[in-house]
DNA sequence: GGCCGGGCTGTAAACGGTTACACCTCGGGC
DNA sequence: GCCCGAGGTGTAACCGTTTACAGCCCGGCC
């Protein structure tokens, strides 16, 4: 690989006058420039990243630390970080399965010192200690941290307010015998949704009761499960809010294989709308959380932290979500949200789109 | 931050000797590895990753150049790499939207020097070009190539091939007026497709024809568009192959709306076996593209170029695809592949799953 | 003619590590 | 007592850049 000394000899010019041409500066002849131009084209040079990074401190690269990479949940937020951050001229060193936390500081050890700023999301409940040393000299960003924590900013999701506006659009629509499928017992986010069903429910006037709630894992198979318990029960609910959508498609087989249907005979809301949720039959009512948003707020913190390194109250954002009404929860007009039509979409996804 | 001769002073050893510590050189006595390692945890400090590529010339990540992060399909070929790469230590650098092949110039080039090996989809045709300097010092693994490429290592979807055997499924469950709603014109996965529906069809005696074959462009409202083209023409077809999977889920919208039954009176299947494909009523057949498989074969001619470079031999593999039979091609037993039934699948999809 | 300043270029010191090589200190063998 | 080798450590070169600083040349002004 042709270095900057290579071109330097074979221009006849000295290393930092081609770095001055690589650089823009304007205190070069427009001669030398072409001349080292045509040179580095011939030699086939480019500057050196690692070695630009070095003596600027700046890697024009965002890190990013998942637990795990699988699920549609995680390619989403990737995706959303991805595009916010080529806004800014900067890539992505990805690095995912760091479910405990030992797997993370190591994961942080190896990014640094290569990377300009660091999304996080860690569950595990060790991880703000493991996060603390590295966020104290690179700007970090923890996505849903499971507690407070007052060293770095953060971003959660309004799982919460999901929730509860959900149920309240099923309330709206006549129904007082609503079930819950929850998500995993430790899951910050499960959690979360449960308290916004129940706060719904008591804003309504409506007791919460165990005999309305089931517990599933996120999957489809536990949500297949927990239907069929639900629909066993004495008293029948009359709707479904369920944890998450892969649950909710588990929840709508068994609807469907009990000889009910979606949704005149039980209503069915989920969360995250997840990109098959709008091809279910019906296509499934749900709470979206904006992952491009996510990305987008993530990188902007992280840009303002490297702008100004001294400003050290950290921000703490609530990512808003909002309602995807369509066919299962039986809305009259199914129609705020256009997706859940057929429609000429999005440039041609390449290849094997 | 603390640098290495912050840990060498204040430790009272060299420089040489912290660097020898944190490469478990063997030539450290006990005593000063543990007084080296104490001060350095006190310090915060950890090598700085840039400062070691520039030395040693390895930089542990491997860059992943995409065309285009959207869709299902891209987002499991970074979740394929991610997998395999993990396996060897490697992060990835990821940066994506290079359609043209001056875009794909620029990213190639803020990749220089930073990764060790690189993974490039580019369907653009100069996109070769583009990448013969890069590939002339750092390995390079072309996916899906348009055309013959001698320069690097490439591996290739078996479109043909997939195309041909459930086609001849199809024809085995006797159908003999099969259909084809192809992709976008220009899209080589496309053409290959349908040279194996071709194919699959003479080595069977029928004979291909336009009457039978419609244009979509990968799109779900395409494919919609396209069935209720082939469902009005004189001779309706009872089975239609379609070109992927997102076409299959609007092709089987428009049978549905036709008041026509999949599979009774139209058989269905698809290409490239998307999450969504198994959650279809009926779920949808179709060939699996293994991207998990895709990941770890980049992975690993990457790991073996750069293992011995001099052998200059360049691999041209073919990625094999695999029948999924479901309930949309009316096979009457759909048990090849569990995933079409629920089941209990995968550890817990973390956060929001 | 001398001085000054601006435009262009070169020299060399960083950046934060790794590592070849030299050096020192012992203990053991003769 | 001398030599040798091995284990442990330090010195300094090097990786490929950027950039502060110095220097050179030349034209214009006094």
């Amino acid at each position: 690989m042709a270095t900057i000394r290579d071109v330097a000899r074979e221009a006849g010019v000295s290393i930092a006058t081609v770095s001055r041409v690589f650089n823009d500066s304007t205190l070069v002849s427009d001669e030398t420039v072409a001349n080292v131009r045509v040179v580095a084209e011939r030699l086939n040079y480019w500057p050196n990243g690692v070695a630009r990074s070095l003596i600027t401190n700046r890697t024009h690269a965002l890190g990013v630390l998942l637990p795990d990479i699988y699920g549609e949940f995680f390619s989403d937020v990737i995706r959303g970080i991805d595009l916010a951050a080529r806004v800014h001229g900067f890539h992505l060193l990805v690095s995912s399965s760091h479910a405990d936390s030992d797997a993370l500081s190591g994961a942080l050890r190896s990014m640094s010192g290569r990377v300009d700023g660091l999304v996080v999301m860690a569950p595990d409940v060790d991880a703000p200690v493991a996060i603390r040393g590295f966020a104290s000299h690179c700007p970090v960003v923890l996505l849903n941290p499971g507690q407070e924590v007052e060293d770095c900013d953060t971003i959660s999701i309004a799982n919460h307010d999901g929730a509860f506006e959900i149920v309240q659009h099923l309330i709206g629509l006549g129904h007082s015998r609503i079930a819950m499928v929850r998500g995993p017992a430790r899951n910050l986010d499960a959690e979360q949704r449960l308290q916004g069903y129940h706060a719904a429910l008591r804003a309504a006037g409506l007791a919460p009761s165990p005999e309305l709630e089931v517990q599933g894992d996120f999957t489809e198979s536990s949500g297949y499960d927990a239907a069929m318990e639900l629909l066993a029960r004495p008293a029948k609910p009359t709707a479904m809010f369920v944890g998450n959508d892969h649950m909710a498609i588990g929840v709508m087989s068994a609807i469907r294989e009990s000889g009910l249907a979606v949704p005149d005979d039980v209503a069915i809301a989920g969360f995250d709308d997840i990109a098959m949720a709008r091809f279910t039959s019906p296509p499934l009512t749900t709470v979206r959380v904006n992952t491009a948003l996510l990305g987008e707020r993530a990188v902007e913190l992280l840009m303002r932290a490297r702008r100004s390194p001294n400003a050290g109250i950290k921000q703490h954002e609530l990512l808003p979500t909002s309602l995807v009404i369509r066919g299962s929860c039986g809305a009259k007009s199914a129609r705020r949200d256009p997706s859940n039509r057929l429609r000429r979409p999005q440039p041609t996804p390449a290849p094997a789109g």
